[in-house]
DNA sequence: CGACTCGTACGATAGGCATCGTAGTACGGC
DNA sequence: GCCGTACTACGATGCCTATCGTACGAGTCG
């Protein structure tokens, strides 16, 4: 199942370009499984850099001291947790906070997440 | 490095039951340490029983439903990460939440985490 | 001392995961 | 139609880790 080639009703659904990425349901958020996409370094990077900018980012976007199929497989960590989420634009992916969603299901943790992970930068992290 | 053996000084520490186990100075915690520590179901829960009594519990108070030897693996991660103070006390092991030190380094994280833990268990987890 | 309880240490095991390299697919522009 | 860019898929590898069982050490109480 899923394979990108169909398209049936593709003239109806104008925003998608094509293929589309399973995400995670609101309720389907587990909190460890926030926890554990945020314990890894590179990830809880990229995850300041989205909550930086408050939009959009590519994948291209971001250099990390890593190989790009490790990249994918970061990104893919925090979008089937539910951190982010990804949506093809042409040929770039596009990668954005899912705020609202963890805002509504852990009200304040992310902002002490990310307060957090800034604090310990300060101090020389 | 650590052999716990070592005991130069040992008649000049009075309130030391005898061995004492190594645990990092507030400044050594890591977030990603913490957020890895906290993104397994079984140390979350003791951490949660942790916060909820607001003072010290042996581990033989836990009823996890795994083994003893695994039951001191996740005591020593929390420990280690710095998220609890483990103290010999008799031939009970007292563990404590680490919560001045928390507060201090990442402030509202920690009331952020349990209050998150709280909600998914009312949602049904 | 002897027995019992609490917790540790150690070895084994199985699964997860961060990383890489290479080969391949999708899209946009020439 | 062809090429370059962006990202993926897959297989390999080595490390980390959650789990267990058994054997052991440290204290307490009779």
């Amino acid at each position: 199942m899923g394979s990108p080639k169909e398209s049936g009703a593709a003239v109806t659904s104008p925003t998608v370009s094509s293929r589309d990425l399973p995400h995670p349901v609101r309720d389907e958020i587990r909190l460890e499984g926030v926890l554990h996409a945020l314990s890894d370094p590179m990830r809880l990077r990229i995850v300041r850099e989205l909550a930086g900018v408050g939009g959009e980012l590519s994948c291209s976007h971001f250099d990390l001291p890593v190989t790009k199929s490790t990249t994918t497989h970061h990104f893919r960590v925090l979008r089937e947790s539910g951190v982010i989420r990804q949506v093809y634009r042409g040929t770039a992916k596009m990668n954005g906070l899912r705020r609202e969603d963890l805002d509504e299901l852990f009200p304040g943790l992310l902002d002490a997440l990310l307060d957090a992970a800034a604090r310990q930068v300060v101090r020389g992290g």
